[in-house]
DNA sequence: ACCGAATATACGCATAAGCATATATCTGGT
DNA sequence: ACCAGATATATGCTTATGCGTATATTCGGT
């Protein structure tokens, strides 16, 4: 059901301000949870959970579950240049995710370890 | 009017099939006329002229009148990030643009310089 | 088995986005 | 001034998209 990823593809994935944020956060931590997600963009659960459904579904993530918590990562089996388009967003717009991250850093009770927090 | 661009901005511009494709072929051949890209991409003029509109009214591309005709370009003074992010989807999916520019290849009254054809 | 926490989905609705067609604007040539 | 080619915009319509709320589902602990 994952087709090949065409540009518009991704483009659609990331043409929204809850998707590009899910999405770019996922990419500089590796791995995030449903919870951590939620609390970082201070969104409802649902409108979360609906949006990383149309990520999964469109083969830009994963998801592994874990106990009761369900894991977020990129699909590893991307082609090259979207990864390094991702990279490149990551790298050049910490300070539009800033204060995502830093909710994410202020965090109390994350369930795994606290990625990087600087 | 041209806010600071954002990813988000950028990826809705790009999340379209005919404006990501407008979007690549100016990224890849210089610039481009309205009559040329109607013409690659094989749709109606206003159609052409609207998705153009809103990328130049996002600052993505630049216009300029010459005589009867009116060029697009990429704007030169959006973020590093931006040109980058263009540059790698343009190199790794010229399969995804061929039709279009064998179209533009294949186009008898193009304007001004027929721009490189392989 | 039951309960609460975490996550996913369904539903109804409001708005945005894209389209085709018609029309307006601008330009160069006569 | 007029006309044709090139481009831009307006209008009315249809569909897609995102949202909030309610409700399933799944899991670990008791």
């Amino acid at each position: 059901m994952t087709e090949p990823m065409t540009p518009t593809t991704l483009f659609k994935c990331l043409a929204d301000d809850t998707r590009a944020k899910i999405s770019l956060l996922v990419v500089s931590q590796g791995e995030l949870c449903v919870c951590e997600l939620t609390a970082a963009l201070d969104l409802s659960q649902p409108k979360i959970s609906r949006h990383l459904a149309l990520l999964r579904s469109a083969g830009l993530l994963l998801d592994r579950r874990q106990g009761q918590w369900v894991y977020y990562r990129v699909n590893p089996d991307l082609p090259a240049w979207v990864a390094a388009v991702l990279k490149e967003v990551v790298d050049a717009n910490q300070q539009w995710l800033e204060t995502e991250a830093k909710r994410l850093c202020g965090m109390s009770d994350r369930p795994i370890n606290q990625a990087v927090c600087n």
